[in-house]
RNA sequence: GCGCUCGUAGCUCAGUUGGAUAGAGUGUUUGGCUACGAACCAAAAGGUCAGGGGUUCGAAUCCCUUCGAGCGCACCA
């Protein structure tokens, strides 16, 4: 258990013995430092419920609690907050603790079975910025949740069913009508068939066939033909749809690679689809489909819903499905093979309605116990400057891989000609990038919408990755330049901002505990750049290595150590690499 | 129209299970390197927390209301 959270039970018992009851005790880092570490709110609360002064009460307490080693500087303020501070020995004693064995700085949570749904990548369709933000999100709870103690899968759930497919086969058969895969008399291997089409050919027929599909009614139609003639796994078409989802596969895998992403699950919808038939089946048994303009939906409204909530679309009415409905059996199928006790989607906020159908129709035919947690983990979109949704200066689409290049040559610019060969350079700046486009993504609340600016996510200095990367390299090389020296303990605090740091690490599992159930990476971003700045002030104001008083020393460096250690723990978490030399 | 989200420093964002004096980065002005790595550190200036009302010991946070913005509302995914 970790010091802060031993230290909190510890205070609600001492509270209880004298007579009073904290349903749920909080110990704040204080917000008047002046005044002490921690600050304790509850007396004032507690009035009410005893009906008495919450002067008296907070006096009781304290009383108490000065009986307390471990405490220091108690005082009562203003209406009757409990100002609470550490003991330097009981402080060190916790650091000494902590810097043995950094794990006992977690409070690891009662295991549970998760899959995290954050792909949202599209067959034939590029990666675009709009896909950040799933990928950085998921694959970040993905790396926190089994730091936690969860056990977790990670699923890229990739788009490769629907009608963007059929569109991209349609433009394909009106570019290449001879292809076999059109020829009904084709008899041969499809496997034998050279496709004359890579992935940079299919992001950029895609597009092209949607717009037409906009203007062309007709084009529509064939294309939902063709969607169709995928769905019911048709000769040819079948065959070349597998040969685009592995072309296109391989390429989204690269993307996410240099993202530092990886999922343990590469099933798409169209894995889902061979759950259909026994979902129809669950369906039609419980008499959950209803006709309706000749397609099949399944109400989900209920009595408390504010606002009209149409139903869900489980079958269009030209005998396709729609993504509400391999979702479903997306579910089943993770329930069949996976039994998982939750299920998170890392997805746009804006598709919330969608899936709020999507749960209750799943809860509603018991695919999974209503014990389940389906939960929409939605995130905020990125606007451009004007607030709305994101698109490059001539109006076109940002893909990832345009965005990570950019940056990179921005990061290439900076790094230093002297201390790294041009080869050391390229690989540097590509990790450097990284963690700028990653930690920038980070910093806003998963939900808000954010501007997206080039800008922003090239940035070096200030509150950035890249600052980050440039702090823990520092620490690191202090540490290798005082190999032979002690960096076991520490012995003596002995500034203000070393109090700072210590306090700062006291109270990691905390933040790591509001990030779980926040589901959002923003406060551990922000935990990262503090105790940075604060190690680096610490580093401004000592020379570490020429420093005299050797019990001093060993203290600092042993600091340093546990800095460099969380550091690299929580940039973990966000999947983010420390490079050794930027 | 109905519903959801939001409005905090010039800009970009934190802070919202109610806590003391509302924070950070950036930008502006200024000071600190023949280096334990200056992609750093220090300091100044910058706020009617959209407006109004209410709840209470206490409100950026909760409730009501006005104004403004974004998003969603079955056969796209």
């Amino acid at each position: 258990m970790s010091i802060i959270k031993s230290l909190t039970n510890d205070i609600n018992e001492i509270i209880k013995k004298v007579g009073y009851e904290i349903e749920n005790l909080i110990l704040y880092p204080s917000n008047r430092k002046d005044l002490g570490q921690y600050q304790l709110n509850d007396a004032m609360l507690l009035a009410k419920k005893y009906k008495k002064n919450p002067k008296v009460i907070a006096e009781d307490i304290v009383k108490e609690l000065e009986k307390d080693e471990r405490f220091t500087n108690l005082n009562i303020a203003g209406p009757g907050f409990i100002n609470i501070s550490l003991s330097d020995n009981y402080l060190i004693e916790s650091l000494n603790i902590i810097a043995n064995n950094l794990t006992e700085n977690i409070d690891k949570l009662p295991s549970k079975k998760i899959i995290i749904d954050y792909g949202g990548a599209n067959v034939a369709k590029a990666l675009h910025v709009g896909h950040l933000r799933s990928a950085n999100l998921g694959e970040a709870l993905k790396r926190l949740a089994r730091l936690l103690g969860y056990e977790v899968l990670g699923d890229a759930h990739l788009g490769d069913y629907g009608r963007p497919l059929g569109l991209v086969i349609l433009e394909i058969k009106k570019l290449y009508p001879s292809l076999p895969y059109f020829d009904e008399a084709y008899q041969g291997d499809y496997s034998e068939v050279n496709l004359p089409i890579d992935n940079t050919d299919l992001e950029t027929i895609y597009p092209i066939a949607s717009t037409k599909s906009k203007e062309d009614e007709a084009y529509l139609e064939e294309a939902r033909q063709i969607t169709l003639k995928i769905q019911n796994h048709e000769r040819g078409y079948y065959d070349l749809w597998q040969k685009i989802v592995a072309i296109s596969k391989s390429e989204i895998k690269k993307v996410y690679e240099d993202l530092d992403v990886y999922y343990d699950l590469w099933l798409g919808e169209s894995d889902a689809v061979e759950y259909l038939d026994e979902l129809i089946e669950i369906y039609t048994k419980k008499n959950l489909l209803k006709e309706s303009d000749n397609a099949k939906i399944i109400e989900v409204k209920e009595e408390t819903d504010k606002a009209p909530m149409p139903p869900l679309l489980f079958i269009k009415s030209n005998g396709s499905i729609s993504y509400e409905t391999t979702d479903l059996a997306t579910i089943l199928q993770r329930k069949k093979e996976y039994n998982p006790d939750e299920i998170w989607y890392c997805v746009d906020a804006r598709q919330e309605l969608h899936f709020i159908q999507t749960f209750r129709a799943a809860h509603k035919a018991e695919l999974v116990s209503e014990k389940v947690n389906l939960e929409f983990v939605g995130f905020g979109t990125m606007n451009g400057k004007d607030g709305k949704p994101f698109k490059t200066r001539d109006g076109g689409v940002m893909t990832l891989k345009n965005l990570i290049s950019i940056i990179n040559e921005e990061t290439l610019k900076r790094l230093d000609e002297e201390t790294l060969s041009l080869e050391e350079r390229e690989k540097t700046a590509k990790t450097v990038a990284i963690a700028a486009l990653k930690y920038a993504d980070f910093l806003p609340y998963r939900g808000t919408d954010y501007i997206f600016e080039i800008e922003k996510f090239t940035d070096l200095e200030g509150k950035t990755g890249p600052y980050l990367l440039y702090s823990t390299i520092r620490m690191n090389s202090l540490l290798e330049k005082a190999k032979k020296l002690p960096q076991e303990q520490i012995k003596v605090l002995s500034s203000e901002i070393e109090h700072e740091l210590a306090l700062t690490i006291l109270q990691l599992p905390t933040i790591l505990l509001k990030s779980i159930s926040s589901k959002s990476l923003n406060d551990i971003a922000e935990y990262l750049y503090n105790i940075t700045s604060q190690y680096n002030k610490f580093y401004s104001e000592n020379r570490v290595l020429t420093e005299n008083d050797k019990s001093k020393q060993e203290s600092w460096l042993t600091l340093t150590k546990l800095v460099y250690q969380i550091n690299n723990m929580l940039l973990d978490i966000l999947g983010i690499k420390v490079p050794e030399k930027m």
